[in-house]
RNA sequence: GGGCAAUUAGCUCAGUGGUAGAGUGUCCGCUUCACAUGCGGAAGGUCGCAGGUUCAAAUCCUGCAUUGCCCACCA
């Protein structure tokens, strides 16, 4: 046999995943008579490249899925892809402004069709690159959430949260971000550091101190503390404000929110330009006067300001106040969190807007409780007391957004004021019969859509054979700074919807970081791109480099040399390989376990043979325990030392004696075929590529259905 | 302001009650017929600090220090 003394990954990966694809053996039966074990993929974004981080979750789901599969499971990993809303959205505007277009020059239909297609076509191609990294998914039902179907179900569970009062329009104070020109939730809000002045202005005889002067023309209060002795004779009292547009008069309010250590202890109130006014504004029933638009200029109401940006005016508001003599002094040195745009980091601007909102308390509850009951485990553990801190605080969830790229708001308005919520166009207004309806112009967030994944991609509402054999799924596998975007709402969904948990394990990985623990970007040009790696090093290297030394929850660090160290390894595997088929090459074997007798064994057999049963018990515990990392290692340092360097060298004696040489090549087969299957989860390519070369009856198709080794 | 976690070999990290581990790097020696993408060997850690529990603590508890992250409406 001629066997090349370097392993070429490149000539058998496409070859190896081809032969899976066609084995069949990919896809899932829900007639099954096994137990089920269920993944569904968190999809990639419809809009790009695959990154490393992806290959992170395909190497875990995939290790788990297959040693399942070996276990004897029905195995499904269902695949699929994200339509991502707003970016998405934005990948494509840059794309049209390229041809020097906006969406406008399309109109809604026509942008969202090119973008639909324009997200098959990735999808398409994140697909065959997720064939790269040897993804054993069940292509036949690959899912996208922006399809009619999964949408007809999202509109489902639109309008029973709309009959269950669980959702309900209003005009709130929401997170704006000016440049993506929609409402964001406030988990799409990040917060910055940052340095502004602090402005202490003369507010007729009181003095207060805020970092945004423009606001002053949505002004409609001023308030102090009720017990602040400085301020008593003042509350409840009109007090004339010398501004920049003339003199106003202004009433005193008192509120136990604000802090009297804080600049003077006399704050403005602007309830329709920051959040906490707003509240405050709702407390005392105060005039909300807007003086932002959302295009995060200054409007009519800011007088001479009209049609500046809020910096421009913040600028030329403070010049003439100071003219005025009104600036008491400037703190330049204040440092305060500033909204930005999660996506953009663009300032968020704080407006009043008439959006669509989930109630979510009384959806939390029950998920709070699963997860207290321990009908859904985290791993690692300590990630429960995060979703409970965040769980037991969630706020209503703002789930409209002014975007085109998205499932449509199911609603449509009659011009008698009647609202209809439907999953499809009605025909008419049923109290007015009139047929000339107007739909919501919103999306929902993808995140509504997204939540419900689990069970929409069965076909839910309808109590298809897949829901009912698959769902719930078994293990959620995704990466911690999704936990609350899309981990808590699956949870919320699926025991809204179904009144059934949608997983029972969470399994949460890290960040990926390079050697010296930074972030990978672009800027940085510490990328590492997961395609280039197994262009060069194979997809097994690149496996075995993400779980090798990284455990649950913590951030993954990988480096080239980790990857190379790994693809050492691939080349181990292939010549220790190369040196067995050379010993055994002219015998025909059984079922190698078969022939192992225990009597006149050597000290090395008995030596080798005892370390792989304590290797396979290792592995299998660990991995049944999600500790991927530990039981790569236990594998690998198996093979290595103890299989190479150790009993591959002492064979080599045992083959000067005639009488052991059968037994000797007959262990190194067992014991290599035993290794093929434990490094299989991890290696998938190199152990099938080698499998199919073993000289074995009663051989299976595939070494990926073979059966795991008994403890 | 509240919370979560980390601190172990030069570096990156495992280990979580019983004589300190891996990968990588360093040093020395090997063109030994599977593999130089290799083989053999060596050096290197009082497991952040201080208490406590225990026959026994890197491991459990308490406090402290340092670092990272998350949540939160301080103008």
């Amino acid at each position: 046999m001629n066997i090349p003394k370097v392993y070429k990954p490149k000539t058998i990966e496409g070859k190896i995943y081809k032969l899976w694809e066609k084995s069949g053996f990919l896809k899932a039966n829900p007639k099954s008579k096994k137990k089920p074990f269920t993944i569904i993929m968190p999809p990639p974004n419809a809009n790009g490249v695959l990154h490393i981080g992806h290959a992170v979750f395909v190497t875990l789901e995939d290790i788990m899925i297959r040693y399942q599969r070996m276990k004897g499971r029905e195995v499904l990993w269902l695949p699929g892809t994200d339509h991502a809303g707003i970016m998405t959205q934005v990948v494509y505007e840059k794309k049209l402004a390229k041809q020097e277009k906006t969406r406008f020059d399309l109109g809604r239909e026509e942008f969202y069709k090119q973008t639909y297609k324009f997200s098959m076509e990735n999808k398409k191609k994140v697909e065959s690159q997720l064939r790269k990294l040897g993804a054993s998914c069940d292509w036949s039902r690959s899912k996208f959430t922006l399809n009619p179907k999964i949408s007809k179900a999202v509109f489902y569970t639109f309008k029973k949260m709309y009959e269950d009062g669980l959702i309900y329009r209003g005009k709130r104070i929401i997170n704006w971000c000016p440049r993506c020109q929609t409402a964001l939730s406030d988990l799409e809000v990040d917060h910055q550091k940052r340095k502004d002045p602090l402005f202490y202005i003369k507010y007729g005889p009181l003095v207060l101190a805020t970092v945004r002067p423009e606001t002053k023309f949505g002004d409609t209060a001023i308030a102090v503390h009720p017990d602040d002795k400085r301020y008593k004779k003042y509350i409840n009292k009109e007090i004339k404000v010398k501004t920049v547009l003339g003199e106003v008069k202004m009433k005193v309010i008192s509120d136990k929110n604000i802090d009297p250590e804080f600049g003077t202890g006399v704050v403005k109130i602007t309830p329709a330009h920051d959040p906490n006014d707003f509240e405050i504004g709702k407390r005392h029933k105060l005039e909300i006067r807007q003086v932002i638009g959302f295009d995060g200029k200054m409007n009519k109401k800011a007088g001479k300001y009209v049609g500046m940006k809020i910096l421009e005016a913040r600028e030329k508001i403070v010049k003439e106040l100071q003219k005025m003599n009104l600036i008491k002094k400037i703190d330049s040195n204040y440092k305060h969190n500033v909204a930005v745009c999660g996506r953009c980091k663009a300032t968020i601007e704080p407006l009043i807007s008439e959006q669509w909102f989930i109630k979510t308390k009384k959806l939390a509850a029950p998920a709070i409780k699963a997860v207290k009951d321990k009908k859904i485990e985290f791993i690692p553990k300590y990630f429960k007391k995060i979703y409970y801190h965040w769980m037991e605080n969630i706020r209503d969830w703002c789930i409209s957004r002014q975007i085109w790229w998205g499932h449509r708001i199911p609603v449509w308005y009659c011009q008698c004021g009647e609202k209809i919520i439907a999953i499809e166009k009605p025909k008419s207004c049923p109290k007015c019969k009139n047929s000339k309806l107007r739909q919501d112009t919103d999306t929902l967030d993808t995140w509504f859509s997204s939540g419900q994944w689990p069970f929409t991609v069965f076909g839910w509402p309808k109590k298809t054979e897949d829901f009912k054999y698959f769902y719930p799924t078994t293990v959620l596998e995704t990466g911690w700074d999704i936990l609350f975007f899309w981990v808590a709402r699956m949870i919320m969904f699926g025991i809204y919807c179904t009144k059934k948990i949608p997983f029972h394990y969470v399994y949460l990985h890290g960040l990926v970081r390079d050697k010296d623990r930074q972030k990978m970007s672009k800027s940085k040009g510490n990328v590492i791109d997961p395609l280039g790696v197994i262009d060069l090093y194979g997809a097994d290297a690149l496996r075995m480099a993400l779980v090798f030394g990284t455990s649950p929850g913590r951030d993954v660090i990988i480096s080239e040399d980790k990857i190379i160290s790994q693809r050492k390894f691939t080349n181990k595997i292939w010549n220790a390989t190369r040196f067995i088929l050379g010993q055994i090459e002219n015998s025909k074997f059984q079922n190698p376990k078969l022939k192992i007798k225990t009597e006149n064994l050597t000290k090395a057999d008995k030596k080798i043979l005892k370390a792989l049963d304590k290797t396979v018990r290792l592995v299998t515990k660990n991995l049944d325990d999600f500790q991927f990392h530990e039981a790569a290692q236990n594998s690998y340092h198996f093979f290595w030392h103890e299989f190479c360097d150790y009993y591959i060298e002492e064979s080599k004696k045992q083959f000067q004696t005639p009488d052991i040489k059968y037994q000797t090549s007959n262990i190194l087969l067992y014991v290599l075929l035993a290794s093929l299957k434990l490094l299989h989860p991890f290696m998938p390519f190199i152990t099938e590529e080698i499998y199919q070369k073993l000289p074995l009856e009663n051989k299976k198709k595939c070494l990926m259905v073979e059966q795991w080794p008994k403890i």
